[in-house]
DNA sequence: GATGAATGAGAATTCATTCAT
DNA sequence: GATGAATGAATTCTCATTCAT
């Protein structure tokens, strides 16, 4: 599966039947709306606007607005995960691995920017199992790249707070949301490196 | 003004009528729900169950659920410019005054971790003049920062991209909010000098 | 046209097509869901899923909602009173046609527990012409047990009011729909002897 | 506590504040449209139209529909059982205090024709706690007039079955509210004796 | 015969806010 | 200073029904 090809939209597969094409149109909307307004204020008359379909016949889709969140944050996920694991394969050094984390990440939701803001922003808001779930891949993304770090520290010999630092990664990476203009700030491989750069210099102590 | 006398209260001035005083123990109420349910599903009923004052009489008190955001939010950033003005008082070595600006601000937000997600979190909400005063004042808390962070590049010589630069250390201490844990995570000055570490050992290249 | 061989369904004729027998199914489930969660809550969806037939290919075979419920309806009315007809068939004494009316109600009515809730809780919501046909046939219904209380009156020369003796006799047994439990409650033949000591005992007064 | 002289309010005490009378108001709005339309077809547009009230202000009074029921039903259970237990004081005859309990039931609720009926109908819909309130005093007006026809039979030495019995006369006076005319049915207290005797002479077996 | 897709109308409920008192 | 009572507008979601295929 070559995901690489596959610029914006949300939801995407070999074989997509014509509802699982209408779904993801319905997806993409609502990431849309939910990275202008945030998931809160976007109320379903807005997304059945910006479909031009019926309040109603939207429902024909999914079942609630909280599954149409859960939708667009798992597709998300599934997708940065499988990419990572794909262009993982073959890198051996601990820091060229780590490397690959952050400029998947940049590069991956950088291309995404709306659905880059949802996932950061709307963090707590979904409940019960949908909330579980999500809340599980988002712990095993974190270990992917806690467990990178960790190789690294390892491999050189290092005693930084990997908690604190792993942390400080994910706030570079997930604060971007906030400033990250196109037309002013580089290409996102620059700053993939940048970033990259600050960090491991950043948890190298001397010597 | 010595802030360094006030521990809890989000609002408090040298003469505080009983207006004021009261204003600020709603201003607080306010903080905890905003902070606990997000701005947009708090709802003025539960801010009114937990000031125990009724609906109609919260509203004596600001004109409308945004105002009492801006409040919130104006108190607090006026709060850590003072307070940073005041640290970086005497202090010349441009690395030691990125270190105060870091410092001030880990220490100043975990000591009021609910005002530190509100302020990171509902970031968008305010609209017309409210929003673009608060805007305002954020935009002057970055200068501040950004001039700290040139004058260090300056000061050592280094070439890096000064915007990437701070984006990404306001990103590490914006973060925060979403996994700090006091029980589990180091003394606030310690983890201020993790993040001081990354940040400066990051941006330093080599030779 | 004999009644006593068919058991379960609620719909059937000598000659069946297969639409026949179709509707009747559908008229089977909807019998059970209108039951179980009353016609008003009861949606069509409801139906569609106990049919495990599309919503869409519901609407084959009747045109609306109501119609459906009036079909339920009239059906049972009709087998019941058939079914009365053919009992009393010489029978002659006045006070045994009554208690044939009883037991033939009784024990119509006990071999189909659900039917026997919709038509005696869903009494009114049949509108327009529908429900006029309906009610039709509920009078008509009464009518025959009206007359027969009144033969045995004459009969016995009696002076008890007709109208209060048949609706408590009908009370007794539209009630039942409410209470009887086939496992603590006797058999249907000994409970419709019971109701048929209590009313006719009950209306002979003295001497 | 004088209930007799309380003639059609659903809630009414001694000492009522403004708040209560306003309820007691839309109460009896409610019962009104309940009664009319059953509890499922009745929206709360209805009721806010029948009150003159705003939609919202409705919810002022009482936090859902279902409260809005269950408050009907169990003021007016309570009402009866009141007045039963009340007149029940000083009959010592096991006769004549079944007399007294359907004639107590039949004059208490032919003076309320539209609770009856919500009474009679709606008896399911209640869900969870509210359900379960209710269902308990309804279970406590069954065992009220069950002890009475236990006495009875004792006393009179007889061996009817009792559920049977009871079951029969609750049928007997629940159904009332599907035909009772005022117009064309006698007084309330005939009909009562009417029932009543009925009901003895229906349950004396010979001898 | 049967269905996937869609819809207008309407459901209960909640919201921030106001105003007479 | 503070509140009880009220509201218009909006919310998510469900309903019976239809129609092209």
């Amino acid at each position: 599966m070559n995901l690489g090809t596959v610029s914006s939209g949300v939801v995407e597969s070999r074989v997509s039947t014509r509802f699982d094409r209408r779904l993801a149109r319905i997806l993409d909307h609502a990431t849309a709306i939910f990275c202008e307004k945030g998931y809160e204020r976007a109320s379903m008359r807005d997304l059945s606007r910006a479909c031009g379909m019926s309040l109603a016949g939207l429902y024909y889709y999914f079942e609630s607005k909280q599954r149409l969140l859960y939708l667009v944050e798992r597709e998300s996920f599934e997708r940065v995960m499988d990419l990572l694991s794909e262009r993982l394969n073959g890198v051996a050094d601990p820091e060229a691995r780590v490397r690959v984390f952050i400029q998947n990440h940049v590069e991956f939701f950088l291309a995404r920017p709306k659905v880059m803001k949802v996932l950061s922003h709307e963090d707590d808001v979904l409940e019960g199992e949908l909330g579980t779930e999500i809340a599980a891949i988002k712990r095993s993304y974190y270990r992917a790249c806690a467990d990178l770090v960790e190789c690294l520290k390892l491999d050189r010999n290092q005693r930084f707070n990997s908690r604190n630092a792993v942390m400080a990664l994910f706030g570079m990476i997930n604060w971007l949301y906030t400033w990250y203009n196109p037309t002013v700030d580089g290409s996102p491989a620059v700053l993939a490196q940048d970033f990259a750069d600050i960090f491991l210099r950043g948890v190298y102590s001397g010597t």
